[in-house]
DNA sequence: TTGACATGAAACCAAAAGGTGTTATATTAT
DNA sequence: ATAATATAACACCTTTTGGTTTCATGTCAA
């Protein structure tokens, strides 16, 4: 049922600051083109070019109005980001967790 | 106090799949370059500048060991792309309780 | 001390990324 | 109908990215 085949990964599409950028004024309220491009310094094309990625990873949608194609936020994709961090946080999180990581290695190698 | 200076952005540097293998592996076990090298298909030359890109974004940290380089993960900085998605998380909460709600409209149509 | 191993460092390359400007087309307001 | 607006579609350019190969250096083991 999803609409659009995900062709552009994830994690690379939220690399770019401007296009975290143009993901944060879109959760405010969808945008259309030109009103996206007037928060930037950069060209309507170059914006575009960037709406096309966050469409690829289906972190946006655009969709025609009259003669506006406006965007809007879908962050779902964003879920596969976070299930990738929560592997990591264990080791961040407290010293606990990272002696049980340990052990537990210890104990593989130990079969 | 912090030993380098994150010249690499944190986010660009996960955004590529062989970094966030490389970063898999560390999490199991410290491992030098060779080791490492030896998981994948590419040079040891370019697992190297991808441990450089890493090491940047303070995300690994090498150590010479005699004549290795040992390298072992440091978690620490994914912490600024949990608290970055902590800000999404609420729109795709909402959007799922949204999905759902015309989930059930529309099976209330069908009946 | 000599060979094997592990890394460092440099030069090079193709493709992708991120930008530009120009031109064409559709839509709205007057 | 016409001018202004909004976007689409190209063609083009420069820098970065991700990779290669080659050669030099440092360390360990026999």
């Amino acid at each position: 049922m999803t609409s659009s085949a995900a062709k552009h990964d994830i994690f690379q599409a939220i690399a770019d600051p401007t296009r975290r950028k143009v993901l944060e004024l879109l959760s405010e309220k969808e945008l259309p083109i030109s009103e996206i491009t007037s928060h930037f310094s950069i060209s309507r094309t170059a914006i575009v070019k960037h709406l096309h990625i966050l469409s690829e990873a289906d972190l946006v949608h655009g969709q025609k109005k009259g003669r506006e194609k406006v965007y809007h936020l879908q962050s779902e994709p964003l879920k596969e980001v976070k299930d990738w961090l929560s592997y990591y946080e264990q080791f961040w999180t407290n010293k606990l967790s990272i002696l049980r990581h340990i052990v537990e290695r210890d104990e593989e190698r130990n079969q």
